[in-house]
RNA sequence: GUAACCGUAGCGAAGCUGGAUAUCGCAUCAGACUCCGACUCUGAAGGCCGCGGGUUCGAAUCCCGCCGGUUACACCA
C-alpha cells in the first residue's frame, strides 16, 4: 500500500512540472506545525533559490493547479513560500478504510533478504546479567522487525562457551551432577584461585588444552555443563521473551580456526609481530590508527577476533546471508571494524554482503554509572526483572480488587513491556539511566501507558460485541467527523512509512515514538467521543473499526517490540 | 595524547539528508472528565539547543575551534 506521503508527493509533484518546475522539488513531508497544516513542502523554498525568483509566486503557481483537489481539505502557498496541506475526509478515510484491510496494515514486505542477527553474547556457567539485557532486547526487536518486512531472519545467541573459562570450571568441577547454582559458584571461585595458585592455573590452563584437542574426560565434563547450563539459559531468554534459532558458540567454530590461519598466511595477509599472529586493517583514509587484528596470540590459543572470523566463514557456507547484524556494547566498535575488515580483505564474506555493527550504550543507576545492585554488586537480570514485576505488582494491587494469581501473571506482562519499551524508546548508541518507577509508571511515555491503552480498547470491543451481534469490518469506515477523530487517523495512516523507516534505520526507538503518538491520539479521541452509546450505528460501526484498527497497529508494534498486552490490567 | 560518541527547560528524551513560533514525557500550576476499565483529557509556566566563529536569505541540524562527559586505542570477550 501506497505512503501517504508518497501519495501527496505524487499529486504535487505533477503540479510542479506543470508550473515548470523540476518534479524533484515536490517533496513532502509531515508538517512541523501541526497548527498550521498536516503535511508541508519546503520545494519552492529551494527551486526560487536556483531560478533566482520568488518562492511564494512559484508556490502560488504550483498550488493553483491542486486548489480544486478533492484530495485535500485546503492547500495554500504561505510566505516565505511553503506550501501546507491539510488532507480531506473523503482522502482520509480512504487510506484507513485500506489499511484496515490489508494484513499488515498497510506494511509492504521487502525484496527477501537472509538476515544473521548476532545477539545475545551469555556465557556459559554465568548467569545472565544487565549486561546482556540490552543486547537480548534490541537484537530480539530487530530480529522481530526484519521478520515483518519480509526476510529471513536467523538469530544467534553466539555464546562464550570455549577458552579458558571453561579450563577453570572443568579442573574445579566434581563429578557426576551438578547443578545450575554450583556452576554458578564454580566459576568465580575458580577465577579467583587462578589468580593466587599458579598451580591450578596451569591445570585449568592444560584442562582447556585438552578440552580443545577433544580429550575425552574434559569433553564429557564439558557436555554436562553445556546442558545444565543451556537448559538455565533458555528458561532465562524465554521469560524475556527472546528465542534464538542458532545456540552456536565458540566451540562450534573450533575445527575452523586451525585452516582459517592458515589460509591468512597463505594469502599473505597475516604476519607474525611480537610473537602474535596479526592481519593489518590500517586503511588510508582512516582518522585515527586502527591497530592490526590480532588472529592468534603468542602462546598460540586463537581469540574473540578468530573465533567470530571463522564463525563469519561457517555462515558463508551454510546461509550466505545477505546482511549481519551484531548486537553489542559500542566500546566493541573497534573490534568489529577490525574483524570486518580482516573478513573483506581475506574475502571471507564478499563485497556484497552487508556487515553491521550495532553498538548501544550502557544501561545505568540513577548516579550515572553502570547499574549495581544495592551492596553494589553485578545485577543479576533475573533480579531486575523481579524488582520490574514487583513494582507493577504493588502498583495493580493498590486499588484493586484482584487476585493474587491474577495479578502476579499480569505483572509479569507489565514488567517486561516496562523493561523493553524503556529500554527502545532511547536510541540504541546512548545510555541511559533504569529509572524504576519511571518505567513502570501507568502515564507517560512508557509501556505500561502503552498497554493500558490496548487493554481499553479491547474491553469496549469485547462489550460490544457481548452486547450486539452486528458485525462491523473496514467496510463500515466513515470520514471523521471530530478534530480528534482526524488526528487519530493522521496517526494510524502514517504506519506503513513509519515502519519502514524504523528498518532501514534499525531504530527500535522510532516505533516507540509512533506507538505513543498512536495511544495519545486515540485517548483524546476516547475521552471527547462516546463510542458505545453512540446512536448512529453506521457512525458506531466506523468508530468500532477504527478503534479496532487503532489496537491491531498498537499490538503488531509491541509484538515487534518484544512484548504483549494482558486482557486486563 | 589520538579518535569516536554525547551535551536540547529542574529531570528524562525526540528532532540532526538545513526551513515557519524547537517537540514529547515526568515533575509544577490551573481546569475538565469521574462516563465505554480507574492511571484519561485540555491548558499554562518553564529554553542564548554546551561556548565561540564560519557557510547560508535561513543553522539544534552542515564546517572549524574550544569546554565538559563517556568510551576505545594489539595478545580479555
Amino acid at each position: 500500500m501506497k505512503k501517504m506521503t508518497d501519495f501527496i508527493e505524487s499529486l504535487l509533484k505533477d503540479a510542479f512540472i506543470e508550473a515548470g518546475l523540476d518534479e524533484s522539488y515536490g517533496r513532502v513531508s509531515l508538517s512541523n506545525r501541526p497548527d498550521l497544516c498536516e503535511y508541508q513542502c519546503n520545494g519552492c523554498l529551494s527551486a526560487a533559490k536556483v531560478l533566482h525568483k520568488n518562492p511564494i509566486e512559484l508556490a502560488d503557481q504550483v498550488v493553483s493547479t491542486l486548489k480544486n483537489s478533492s484530495d485535500f481539505e485546503s492547500i495554500e502557498a504561505v510566505a516565505p513560500g511553503f506550501i501546507n496541506i491539510r488532507l480531506s475526509g473523503k482522502a482520509l478515510s480512504f487510506f484507513v478504510k485500506q489499511m484496515a484491510s490489508e494484513e499488515k496494515y498497510g506494511v509492504e514486505t521487502e525484496e527477501k533478504k537472509t538476515i544473521i542477527v548476532d545477539y545475545g553474547g551469555a556465557n556459559v556457567a554465568k548467569p545472565l546479567h544487565i549486561g546482556h539485557l540490552r543486547s537480548a532486547i534490541i537484537g530480539e526487536c530487530i530480529k522481530r522487525l526484519g521478520a515483518y518486512m519480509g526476510h529471513t531472519m536467523i538469530g544467534d545467541v553466539h555464546l562464550g562457551d570455549w577458552g579458558l573459562q571453561m579450563g577453570l570450571i572443568i579442573e574445579m568441577m566434581p563429578d557426576g551432577p551438578v547443578s545450575i547454582d554450583e556452576l554458578e559458584t564454580i566459576y568465580p571461585a575458580a577465577s579467583a584461585r587462578a589468580k593466587e595458585d599458579a598451580d591450578f592455573a596451569e591445570k585449568a590452563h592444560q584442562k582447556t588444552l585438552l578440552l580443545q584437542s577433544g580429550d575425552p574426560e574434559c569433553t564429557e565434563k564439558w557436555n554436562r555443563i553445556m546442558e545444565v547450563s543451556l537448559a538455565d539459559l533458555k528458561k532465562n531468554y524465554n521469560r524475556l521473551d527472546v528465542h534464538f534459532d542458532l545456540w552456536n558458540g565458540e566451540s562450534t567454530v573450533n575445527a575452523l580456526i586451525a585452516p582459517l590461519i592458515q589460509n591468512l598466511i597463505d594469502k599473505g595477509l597475516a604476519y607474525e609481530s611480537d610473537g602474535a599472529l596479526v592481519v593489518d586493517v590500517a586503511e588510508a583514509a582512516d582518522k585515527k590508527e586502527i591497530p592490526p587484528c590480532i588472529v592468534r596470540k603468542s602462546d598460540g590459543a586463537a581469540l574473540y577476533a578468530t573465533s567470530d572470523l571463522a564463525t563469519l566463514e561457517q555462515r558463508e557456507e551454510l546461509y550466505k546471508p545477505d546482511i549481519y547484524i551484531y548486537i553489542t556494547d559500542k566500546r566493541q566498535a573497534m573490534h568489529f571494524v577490525q574483524v570486518f575488515r580482516v573478513a573483506r580483505k581475506s574475502d571471507i564474506v564478499p563485497e556484497d554482503h552487508r556487515l553491521v555493527h550495532i553498538g548501544f550504550g550502557t544501561m545505568n543507576g540513577k548516579d550515572g554509572k553502570p547499574y549495581k545492585t544495592r551492596s553494589g554488586g553485578v545485577m543479576r537480570l533475573e533480579e531486575l526483572i523481579s524488582d520490574t514485576e514487583d513494582a507493577v505488582f504493588r502498583k495493580i494491587t493498590e486499588n484493586r480488587d484482584i487476585s493474587e494469581e491474577e495479578a502476579r501473571k499480569t505483572s509479569e506482562t507489565v514488567g517486561l513491556a516496562a523493561i523493553k519499551y524503556g529500554d527502545l524508546s532511547n536510541q540504541a548508541s546512548k545510555d541511559y539511566v533504569f529509572d524504576l518507577d519511571r518505567f513502570t509508571a501507568f502515564e507517560g511515555n512508557t509501556g505500561p501507558y502503552i498497554l493500558y491503552t490496548i487493554v481499553r480498547i479491547k474491553s469496549i470491543i469485547k462489550r460490544y460485541r457481548s452486547e450486539s451481534t452486528d458485525m462491523f469490518t473496514a467496510d463500515d469506515i466513515l470520514p471523521y467527523n471530530s478534530l480528534s477523530e482526524k488526528k487519530l487517523e493522521l496517526e494510524l495512516v502514517r504506519y506503513n512509512e513509519v515502519m519502514e523507516n524504523a528498518w532501514h534505520e534499525l531504530a527500535p526507538h522510532k516505533i516507540c515514538q509512533y506507538i505513543y503518538g498512536v495511544a495519545e491520539a486515540f485517548n483524546s479521541f476516547y475521552h471527547e467521543v462516546k463510542i458505545l452509546t453512540e446512536e448512529d450505528v453506521s457512525l458506531k460501526k466506523s468508530y468500532l473499526a477504527k478503534i479496532e484498527l487503532t489496537m491491531n497497529v498498537l499490538l503488531d508494534c509491541i509484538h515487534i517490540l518484544g512484548f504483549d498486552a494482558p486482557e486486563k490490567m
